[in-house]
DNA sequence: CTTACGATTGAGACCGGACTCACAGTGGGT
DNA sequence: ACCCACTGTGAGTCCGGTCTCAATCGTAAG
């Protein structure tokens, strides 16, 4: 039946006409299910569709009809759950509108990513969903925005560019999640993030992505409430591979004046984070408090289980296909939901261990 | 300079050759780089295309060269870090040749396979990835043999296919770590798997999994070696969701004849293992022991940290597109590495509980 | 001063569908 | 018996590139 190696040529609806005894333009219309066929020529070109095992080539239907049927999606990194998880959930929507993903990873990587937007854009994607490397540089992203193709922002915004956007918000959870920590008796809050910096953090410092600047925002706001001050020096980015993670985490907790609680900024982090304070022999939370962003199921496994931020990564997804398709449907009116992440209290905080209390303030109530 | 908003038609090279007051073939020349061109019509094309900021359709370009620079990769969930990390090792290789990569989550559903690879061979995909949810129902996997498109399969075979597979040997390392723990003490060993069956396992079932099936055969193969028998009511198939892992886990540890330890068949299940091991307030290794599949960075921080079975999960990514762009390429020879698992022995396996050594049989040595 | 050959160049075919247009039948309305 | 509105149908164009082919040009060889 079908023996014969490679070299085959496709059947196109030529084939399938001539099969038929019918012009190619009639196959088409009955292949096509429009226009006006008689049911005796349907049947006929069906047949011979099914004998001859025609199958449509979408790139030739695509180019025609300018809809690709398809939707790029460009992340910084898709082993790491967090967009796993995204992922699927864009993924899942997308397939229930019969739109496929072409997924690029960027390594977080700002020049990567701007190759990444243009392929897509090459390849005519009837739209894309960009976690932009940085909320600051984004003229690739405003080409995009140009070129009038529908595009979405997912988990990071783009300062000043009017799009639609999928984001948690974290200044409150991040406030609520600081004050839980003051409360504790913290004072040395640090907080590490793999964000790419020039310079070291500082009051005042744009930082490039909006998530983290809200996080550190809310931080620094609970620190002020409190009538204390965030300790900028222990606000840590350009974390970035597992021996630069853990090297932070032993500087700041080994420094003259250490810090006593740690918060990390994703999922990636915290196993770094967690496994040098195991190997510094400390535990958690009786030596370190620890917190982190990001609630996957192994948080609950460890002893103890750890206090996270979860944040709705799959629901964020799902709401970025969404308006994503809405846009390419030519229906823009309904709003992008907000996202708000939860501070779930498990066990990995606690009072710092010499509790020797700052003499001049005390967290206001 | 790109004020008004969308419906602008996109720049063809028919534009630019109007802009550049020549021919469309020769424009075209020029931007693709081929053919002769004198130097001052290269100038004036790449002028003008630079101008109208002119992008080439890849669309187009694909229908008649008949390459799409992408493939299509089907996995079963991208959102288990298995994938994650295969499809990481894939992306990157893709990239490194120029391809881009469209991905399909299955759910490991058989019917939206088949759907994935019909979609995919339909957008003429320049070849595919699968990693086929069923290693004997693979009438869909020999269609795409047939239409002559390159195919590598990953993680599991296809029985009786001749086509190019990337996967761990398991058996070995069944075996090994099966011995590890009946030397251990142990006969009542419980293996959990998301495998689909319609029967309960038991000897000569015909599983559907060419790696559970030797995970199995390993485990048999050690039991018998060592003058025992699988414990055949403890293959436990079909766990699906998280709260169908913990009935079984359950189940398995409050029977009768109660399993001493569990063995996990991915990261996934551990996860829900795990959790209703603590939940039965049992410890890890006092009451149970524990194995797992996959070594992911959690498992070091649980305490005790997990003995796993690791898997080179990204090189097996990158083998099987380096593999797939061979073929797409055209050069077949090179043969496919072969993988192997490794046993990591950490903390999770101890002597069972009650110490009720069997009378009859020892652990040959 | 011819002739020949390589470099240039433009016209147009082609990839495989979708879709426009003109034309043939057919049955109903009057 | 005549006109009209439809349904059916085939020829051919178009989408935006790639690529073939033949014509043109310049110039080095004879």
């Amino acid at each position: 039946m079908s023996s014969n190696g490679s070299r085959r040529r496709d059947i196109t609806v030529a084939d399938v006409a001539k099969a038929a005894n019918v012009s190619k333009a009639q196959a088409a219309r009955a292949l096509g299910n429009y226009g006006a066929v008689s049911e005796d020529v349907r049947e006929r070109v069906l047949a011979a569709a099914e004998e001859l095992s025609y199958r449509p080539n979408e790139l030739a239907r695509s180019m025609n009809t300018g809809k690709s049927n398809t939707i790029g999606v460009v992340v910084g990194d898709i082993e790491n759950p967090h967009f796993g998880l995204a992922t699927r959930g864009i993924t899942d929507t997308a397939k229930k509108s019969g739109f496929n993903v072409i997924l690029i990873n960027t390594d977080e990587e700002r020049a990567a990513e701007v190759d990444a937007v243009q392929v897509l854009l090459d390849k005519r994607v009837d739209g894309l969903i960009v976690a932009p490397a940085s909320s600051t540089e984004t003229q690739h992203l405003q080409r995009v925005q140009d070129s009038g193709r529908p595009l979405v922002l997912l988990d990071r915004a783009a300062d000043g560019l009017q799009i639609d956007t999928v984001t948690v918000e974290m200044t409150d959870v991040a406030y609520e999640s600081t004050r839980y920590l003051i409360e504790a008796g913290h004072r040395r809050i640090a907080f590490i993030s793999t964000l790419k910096s020039a310079v070291p953090y500082s009051e005042g410092v744009q930082l490039d992505s909006s998530q983290i600047a809200e996080r550190v925002n809310g931080m620094d706001r609970a620190f002020l409430d409190s009538g204390l001050t965030l300790p900028e020096d222990l606000v840590r980015l350009n974390a970035g591979d597992a021996e630069s993670i853990r090297n932070i985490t032993r500087e700041v907790l080994l420094m003259p004046d250490p810090a006593t609680a740690v918060v990390a900024s994703d999922g990636l982090i915290a196993l770094s984070v967690v496994e040098a304070i195991q190997e510094m022999d400390l535990s958690i939370p009786e030596d370190v408090s620890f917190l982190m962003y990001d609630d996957f199921a192994w948080t609950r496994l460890t002893s103890p289980p750890l206090t996270v931020i979860a944040q709705p990564v799959y629901e964020m997804g799902v709401a970025a296909a969404e308006a994503l398709i809405r846009q390419i449907e030519g229906r823009r009116p309904a709003a992008v939901p907000t996202f708000t992440a939860r501070l779930i209290r498990r066990n990995s905080v606690g009072a710092p261990r010499k509790s020797e209390l700052p003499s001049e303030a005390t967290p206001s109530r």
